[in-house]
DNA sequence: TATATATATTGAAATATATAGATGTTTCGT
DNA sequence: ACGAAACATCTATATATTTCAATATATATA
C-alpha cells in the first residue's frame, strides 16, 4: 500500500481510469468478460454506432484491458485479466453499501 | 460476478469512475488515505490552485469517496472506505504487470 | 465587531472526449 | 479478381471537464 509516485499515478490513470472512464466502456468490459464477443454483437447489445464501439474497443485494447483475436472477418474481444473485474466488483460492493446508506439517511428525515 | 444492469453501470460510473477519473483526484485520494489532511496541506502537496483542490474534493465528497470533518477553520478529508484503496491496489498490480510485459515485448524486437 | 485565515463557489477559457457519418482496410467466398 | 461483410479510421460537432482568478462564506481571535 505504498503511495504511488506522480509518474505511476499518471500511468495508472491512463491505463485504468481512462479505460473504465465511460459508462459504455464499462458495459463493454462486462460483456467481453462474460465471453469473447465480436464488434457486431457488441454494437447490437449497446445500441450505438459501430464506429463508436470500435473507438471504445480501441481505447480498451490500447490500454491492455481487452485482447483482440481475429476469426475470419470478425474480431473477438475478451477481458485480458481477471483482476480488472475483481477490482470492479470490490468497488461495486462499496457503491452498493454507499447507496444503501444514503437511502437510509434520506428516509430518516 | 453477476452482470450489472445499465442503471447500475451508470451509478457505478458516476460514483467511482468519475471520482477516480482524474490523476489529480487519484493523488488526492492517496494523500487522504494515508492520513486526514486539510485543503491547505493538499494544495501544497499538489502544486495547483486552492480552488481546484476544493473542486476536486467536492467531487470526491459528493461521490462518497472521502469524508470531511471540520476542525476550526480547517476541513480535514479522509478516505471513506478501505475498499477504494483495495481495488486501486489490485488494478495497480495489473498495470505493473502489463507494463513489464509491454516493456519486454519492446525489448525483444 | 473587525480582521485574518481557511475553504467554497462562480465564471470564463482552454482542453478533452464521445458520438455518428463517411470512407478505408481486411478477409472470405465466388 | 470482384463483391460482400466486418471492422477500423477520419472528420466534424456537441458536450463535458479541468483549471485559475475573483469573490463569497464560515470560523476563530483580538
Amino acid at each position: 500500500m505504498s503511495p504511488m509516485t506522480e509518474e505511476e499515478i499518471i500511468l495508472f490513470h491512463r491505463y485504468v481510469c481512462e479505460g473504465i472512464g465511460d459508462p459504455k466502456r464499462l458495459m463493454l468490459l462486462y460483456l467481453v468478460a462474460e465471453r469473447a464477443r465480436n464488434v457486431t454483437e457488441l454494437t447490437q447489445s449497446l445500441d450505438i454506432a459501430q464506429s463508436t464501439v470500435s473507438h471504445h474497443m480501441r481505447i480498451l485494447r490500447e490500454r491492455g484491458l481487452v485482447t483482440a483475436e481475429r476469426d475470419g472477418t470478425s474480431i473477438y474481444y475478451s477481458l485480458s485479466d481477471p483482476r480488472i473485474l475483481d477490482a470492479i466488483e470490490i468497488l461495486r460492493s462499496f457503491v452498493a453499501d454507499l447507496l444503501k446508506e444514503r437511502a437510509s439517511i434520506v428516509n430518516r428525515s
